[in-house]
DNA sequence: TATGAATGAGGGTTCATTCAT
DNA sequence: GATGAATGAACCCTCATTCAT
C-alpha cells in the first residue's frame, strides 16, 4: 500500500518555508528576496519548493496572512470580561513581539504593496477588520461603564486606533537613537488622554 | 562652439527624470520599476539616463529626498510667529496634497526600504530631524504660552506627533469604504486632547 | 504472500498511461507535454509511472508505434481476397477515426520527430512499410486484373499513395471552413483517374 | 545630434535572428530549440535577441510566416499571361529549394503547431489562402482554355494541390532509400491525370 | 504496487548598466 | 546632448527523473 500524505508533515514544510521567506523579506524586501535565496534559507531546491507553493506571490500572501494574524493576534487571549479600552491598550505594548521592533518592518513592505497589490490589500484589510471588531466592542463597553468619552464614534476610533498602534514601527526608523520606552509611554498617554471622558 | 552645459536645463532635465520616476516607483515600488520603465515614463533613452543620475539607487535616494522635503516642507511657510501647536496640527490636515493620498503611498516604500538600506535609512532620518525640530520649537513657544501641556517632553513627542501624522495614509489601505474626513478630524481631536494642559 | 505481477493487469496500466499522452501529446505536443501533466491525466504518480515506462522518450515511442500501427491498421482486415486498388482507396476514406480528424494530428508531431530522431524515423519507417506491403501487393493484383495501369511501378506509386492519404488531415489545418466531405470526393477522384489503365 | 535608428541594419539583426532560429527549429523543433540556443546561434546575448523580438512565440510566427511566404512564394513571378495548370504544376517541381527538402521538415512542425495555437493557425491558412487564390484562378482559365477538367470545382480543387504540394516532403520520412526523383515524376502523372479533360 | 518528496539544470525573460556613434 | 546596440547575470518557474517509504 501506497503511503498517503501525511499533512502535519506537508504543514510542518510549509511553515519552514514561510519562516524562511519571511527572514529574506525582511533582509531583502518582498521583491528583493529572491526565490533562490529563499530556498538556500530553507535548505531546499527551487523545484521542491514549488511542490509546496504554486508562486512567489502565494508565499507572500500566505506570509501576509500569518504575519497579520499573529501581529493582531495578541488581542485575542483575554478571555470572556472585556477589559476597559485603556488597560486593553496599555496591555498592547506589553505583547510580545514588541520588544524587537525589527520583524516590524514587514508591515512596510505590506503597505506599500497593498497600494497596488489588490490582493495584498484585501488581505491587510480583513486582518485590520478583526482587531477592529474587537476594539469596537471594547470600545462601546467602555463607554456603557463610563469609561471612554462617549462622543467618540467606537467604529471610526477603532481605524484611528490600529493605525496609531501600526505607526510605532516608524519611530525608530525615523529618529535616531531613540528612547522607544519614553514613546511607548508618550502614545499611551496619547491614547488614554483620547479616549477618557472628557469633562 | 560647442555649447557650454546649461545648469538650469540639466537640473531640468533631472527634475523631469525625478518625475517620471516617481510615477513609476508609486506604480510598482522601488524594486519593481525598471530603469527602462522610467525612461519610458521620461521618453528618454537608457544612455541618455544615465548621463544625468549615476545609478538607479541615486534616483531613488534623490527622489526620497525631494519627497520627504516636500512632504514636510509645508511647516516652512509660516513666517517669524510660530503659531501655537494646536493651530499647527490643525493646518497641518489642511496642507495640500492630503487630499490625494495615494502618492502618500512611496512613504511606505521608503520606510520599508529605510529598514535595510543605510542611505535611504539617513535620508529619512534627516528630513525627519529637519521637522522635529520645528516641532519641538512650536511645542516648547506653546507650553511657555500656556497653551501645552508642560509635563509633555518636546522632543519626544514631536518623534510621536510626526509618526502619528505619517500614519494617516495607512487608514485607507486599511479599511474600506473610509470616510477619512472623520478620521482627520480624529485625530485631530486626539492631538489636540494630547497636548493641551491637564487640568 | 506476495503477488506476482500480474502481466495483464500490467499491460492494462500501460495503456492507460499511452491513452493518457495520447492526449496530452494532442493538447501540448510531444515536447510541450510534460511528465507530470501525463500523471495527472493519468490518474497515477510520476513515480509510478516511471514503474511502467522507463522514460518520457519510451512513452512516445510506444505511443508513436501504436498510432501509427492503429492509423495503417484499418487494411488489414480485408480477409483473404484482395480487394481492387480502387475498391481499397475507396475503403480508406470510411474507416472509422477519420471522420474525427483532430487526432490526426499527432501523425505531424510525429513527422517533425523523424526528422531528428532516428528511432521514431525508424518506427514511422517500420509502419509504413506495413501499408505499403499491402497497397503495393494490391496494386500488382489491380495490374494483373487489368484494372490498374500496368506502367505504374507498384512500389513507387504506394509510396504516393500513403502520403497522399496522410495528407488528408493537412486540409482541415490549412483552410478554413472547408467542406471535408467534398474534398475526400476530390481526392478520391484523383486517385481513381491516377490509377485506372490509360487508353 | 543622436543617432536615429538605422531601420536597414534592425531589419538586417531581425533577418540574421530568424535565419538563426530556423536552424535551430529544424534541429530540434519549434519547442526543443531554446532561447540561449537561439542566441548562441546567432552570436548573440539573450537581452539583445529581445531587443528584436518580444518573445518566442513573434520569433515563431514571424519565421513561420517567412518561410511560408517562401515555401509558396515561387509561384508569383510568372508574369501576365497564366500559364496552364499542368504547366503550372509542372514548374511547382522544379522550384528551387525542393531539392533540399530537409528544411521543408518545418512545415510538419508547424502544421502540429497550428493544431493547437490559434495564431499559427491563422498564419498557415492566410499563406495557403494566397496560393489557393493564384491556383483557383490558373485552374479556371485553364478550363477556359479546355485545358482543365470542367467539372472540378476550381476552389475545392486548389486545396487539393496544396495538400499533395506539401505532403511531398513526407516520402524521405516515410520511406527508406527514396528515390525522390521518380516519385516527384509519379506526383506530376496523377495530378496531371486528375486534372485532364476526361474523354 | 504506489506515493509524493526531492533534485538541480534549464526554460523564457528582464535587469541595471556600458559603449560606440 | 542623445541614441539604441549590446551584455550576461539573475529573475521566476518547470522539467524529467530518482528515491525512501
Amino acid at each position: 500500500m501506497a503511503r498517503k500524505i501525511d499533512p502535519e508533515q506537508h504543514e510542518g514544510k510549509r511553515q519552514e518555508i514561510l519562516a524562511a521567506a519571511h527572514r529574506c523579506f525582511l533582509r531583502n524586501g518582498l521583491q528583493g528576496a529572491s526565490i533562490s535565496m529563499i530556498c538556500k534559507e530553507a535548505g531546499m531546491s527551487p523545484g521542491h519548493l514549488y511542490h509546496y507553493f504554486p508562486s512567489k506571490e502565494a508565499i507572500i500572501e500566505q506570509m501576509a496572512d500569518d504575519y497579520l494574524a499573529a501581529l493582531h493576534g495578541h488581542f485575542g487571549g483575554h478571555g470572556k470580561e472585556t477589559p476597559t479600552a485603556t488597560v486593553l491598550l496599555s496591555e498592547l505594548w506589553s505583547m510580545s513581539g514588541w520588544d524587537d521592533l525589527s520583524h516590524c518592518r514587514i508591515l512596510f513592505e505590506l503597505l506599500a504593496e497593498a497600494g497596488r497589490n489588490p490582493r495584498i490589500h484585501a488581505i491587510l484589510r480583513d486582518n485590520t477588520d478583526g482587531i477592529r471588531d474587537l476594539l469596537t466592542a471594547t470600545l462601546a463597553t467602555g463607554q456603557a461603564r463610563g469609561e471612554v468619552d462617549p462622543s467618540l464614534d467606537p467604529r471610526h476610533t477603532s481605524a484611528v486606533l490600529v493605525a496609531v498602534l501600526d505607526a510605532a514601527p516608524m519611530l525608530p526608523l525615523m529618529t535616531d537613537g531613540l528612547d522607544f520606552e519614553e514613546s511607548r509611554k508618550l502614545i499611551t498617554t496619547m491614547i488614554s488622554r483620547f479616549l477618557r471622558p472628557q469633562p
